[in-house]
DNA sequence: AAGAAAAATTAGGCGAGCCTAATATTATAG
DNA sequence: CTATAATATTAGGCTCGCCTAATTTTTCTT
């Protein structure tokens, strides 16, 4: 059983192999984690000896097989929990992230079975995520960031990659959801503002920064 | 915030006070937490100086006010989730302690009161045991044992005061669960074998052991 | 290629929460 | 009322997961 403080920095060293390619470099992780270098450098040398990453001293490091199964085993309970905390519980999406910090450590796996099973196993969590199946296999799928679109093209909605609570209740003031169709009728040269249109012919012009954080499929 | 070590002690001294007056032994309560004495009186004055119990070097303690109503906010939280685990996930009543003991530590006022509402204002876990309410009250429900019950009466079964697991599964084998009529028809001098009428008129015969565990009201 | 800057590691320390062993206090029995 | 047993506390130590400061290694700049 691996302690919290273990879980976390598999969860983070997963993610930013994700993001990053490959090797980890102790100063990326030691800035997700709000830890300082000296400490991830203690904490990677033990789990190195457990065999959940693979260390190379000054060079970085990255998850084994080992690390990587128990880093998504971790994701998996946290989106789980997420879906339970919004469809069941009734919170809003940008509140259930801490919330779930925390649940992800329980430890159990009938728990999650259940747990699963109870919310009807689903495909992604309330930010669009998608949710590892119980042997650690995410369900693909293909999406784009909205930057990335040109004027006349549209599709659909279907996840976010800032999660703070800030953007989060920015979508819904105006009036943006998970599933939603959005079309882009028009990319402003000048200050790169992107103008679209949404389901009920509704218009909004939001910047680059938020067309650069919303994932769109099909 | 208390840490899940404060926590446990908290609610270990509550349930001794409950059981066994006011005043609790470092002796035992080192007992049922399952360790030394030394460390409970190391961790004892860190408790005293957070105001959480009062300590009487070498004569015991108890809790504060302030300790008591954060000792029931922890079982209020245990025993919602024993709840959610059985009515919503299907768990058997046996099963759902140990997980439970990890999710009292979950912090969130929030994440309770919802719950508690999605559980619809449970009065009382599987196991019968009494869920005070969001400001710390029980809601009292005279009870008592059936082994103190004489032959001709009767009652309804509400409540276990052995939580073990094969105590649980016994009474499942025997067909007997929390909201069944129980009719005392004879109490054995010789070995205190206690006959009990069940509902559908099915008879068992149970010892003094079982008979002394189970609580009886109406 | 050398010096400066950035990144990483080592060394030493700290608090939480536990341990064992030694000592002190309180209760019990003769 | 004293001797012994039971309880409780103190003293010293350990692991985990973090810290700061010092040092080493790697990378960047010129
Ligand atoms: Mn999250
Ligand atoms: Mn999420
Ligand atoms: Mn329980
Ligand atoms: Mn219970």
């Amino acid at each position: 059983m691996h302690s919290s403080a273990e879980e976390n920095y598999l969860k983070a060293i997963y993610k930013l192999q994700e993001a990053n390619g490959e090797m980890v470099a102790t100063s990326a992780l030691a800035q997700v984690l709000g830890i300082h270098m000296a400490s991830v450098t203690d904490m990677l040398k033990k789990m190195s000896t457990k065999k959940l990453v693979a260390y190379q001293k000054s060079k970085g490091f990255k998850l084994t097989e080992k690390g990587r199964l128990a880093a998504i085993g971790i994701i998996r309970k946290h989106r789980l929990w997420e879906v339970f905390l919004v469809d069941k519980l009734g919170f809003r999406w940008d509140e259930v992230h801490e919330i779930a910090e925390q649940l992800e450590h329980i430890h159990s796996q009938d728990l999650i079975d259940k747990l699963d099973a109870y919310l009807d196993f689903p495909k992604t969590d309330p930010h669009g995520d998608p949710i590892p199946d119980a042997k650690g296999i995410f369900a693909i799928s293909k999406s784009v960031l909205l930057a990335s679109l040109t004027p006349g093209s549209q599709g659909k909605f279907t996840g976010v990659t800032d999660h703070s609570s800030a953007f989060l209740n920015y979508l819904d003031k105006i009036g943006l959801s998970l599933g939603d169709t959005i079309k882009v009728k028009e990319v402003e040269e000048f200050d790169k503002n992107y103008t679209l249109l949404l389901k009920g012919k509704k218009s909004v012009v939001v910047s680059f920064k938020v067309a650069n954080s919303l994932l769109i499929s099909e």
